[in-house]
DNA sequence: TATTTTCCATACGCTACCGTACGTTTTTTC
DNA sequence: GAAAAAACGTACGGTAGCGTATGGAAAATA
């Protein structure tokens, strides 16, 4: 009930899609966690947005909370995986990790990513589960960020408070509403970065 | 039916007490909002925290919405005056001051204020009223940070720079659970604040 | 003290949402 | 191709929440 075998979506492949199905659930819910958070999460509206009723997530899934485990089991593997391949970088390009490091969260194209980001954060205002999750992701993402600090030259205090000052940076960039406070941010942000990572 | 006189709670004042009422009720809103978010704000358990019954509610306001902009408006007018009270300072104090405007966030006797600060950032990311009252806030706060470092001898681009980065590195660190990173907490948040503050 | 105004309680209709029971269809399996 | 399992649809009971209607108490006013 746990692990199925997937199949490709191929009318001659003869395997279940019981997993395929789930991960699909997962996915959906997840879009809606971005747009909506965890309260705007409705089973029969997320049915309706698969194309489906209840019946069919009521098979899939115990309860709501079984989906909501499940939403946070695979933000927190993703991430981990995305932390590894964002910190994992050749011996002397550690400087510029950091600085795309820095870019990739506000860009446009990553708003998903960061929507679904504050989403879980909010969620775990009220949710220990969630919180658990987002400790675990926050130490893991301070950690690999510190090592690239250490690489750069840093003593390890000075590249554990860089790399809480760098994510709290970025987190909280996403949180405010400055788009008016200056007409070249552009350049507000790179004096930032250039404030977070040189010495 | 909007602006009614204030008394005070003695008993031997006559005046009516329609505006102070008006007042509890918005008081005991933000307690919720601070402890619930905005989702979380109900109007019959929010009478059920005042002791009385939806009747009273819908005397004092049309409907929630009511409530929640009359929220929006207090929450407002709170923090203008406290960026206020924050930023004015005597010539010579900036730099002191700057130290303190990171403090005061940090601190666990604040923890209230910040609490509301995350809800209603979390509110404006799916109401567009909420969303403009964070901007006209956020402008605000930057805009007296913005001249505190000016004050201490910066360039004008590098105290927007630096103001940004002050107060994403404030809300950003309320929203991470960083607490297991490292045993001297302290110490980050010193190297930090200097990190933002020295040249 | 009688009357109006203020303020709150009670009762109701309505909708949204969760979870369950059970029937129906599709797919596997033998 | 018949039986079993998988996957979904439909219908229901139950709760929670919003807003309204209306009556009653409490206070102000006359």
């Amino acid at each position: 009930m746990e692990n199925k075998p997937v199949k490709s979506s191929s009318k001659t492949t003869p395997a279940p899609r019981l997993q395929l199905d789930r991960e699909r659930w997962i996915e959906a819910a997840i879009d809606v966690l971005a747009r909506d958070g965890v309260t705007g999460l409705r089973v029969e509206s997320l049915a309706k947005h698969c194309g489906v009723t209840k019946g069919s997530f009521y098979w899939h899934f115990k309860d709501k909370q079984a989906l909501l485990e499940a939403l946070l089991d695979q933000w927190k593997e993703g991430r981990i995986r995305d932390i590894d391949k964002t910190t994992t970088v050749a011996p002397g390009k550690e400087r510029d990790q950091l600085h795309y490091a820095i870019e990739v969260y506000g860009t446009t194209r990553n708003r998903k990513g960061m929507s679904i980001e504050l989403a879980v954060r909010d969620w775990a205002r009220h949710d220990a589960q969630a919180a658990a999750v987002v400790e675990l992701v926050d130490l893991y993402r301070l950690e690999c960020t510190r090592k690239l600090f250490v690489a750069t030259g840093m003593s390890d205090a000075e590249a554990k408070s860089r790399s809480l000052l760098l994510y709290a940076c970025v987190f909280g960039l996403s949180l405010m509403h400055y788009s008016g406070f200056d007409n070249n941010l552009a350049d507000l942000k790179k004096r930032i970065a250039e404030r977070i990572i040189a010495d």
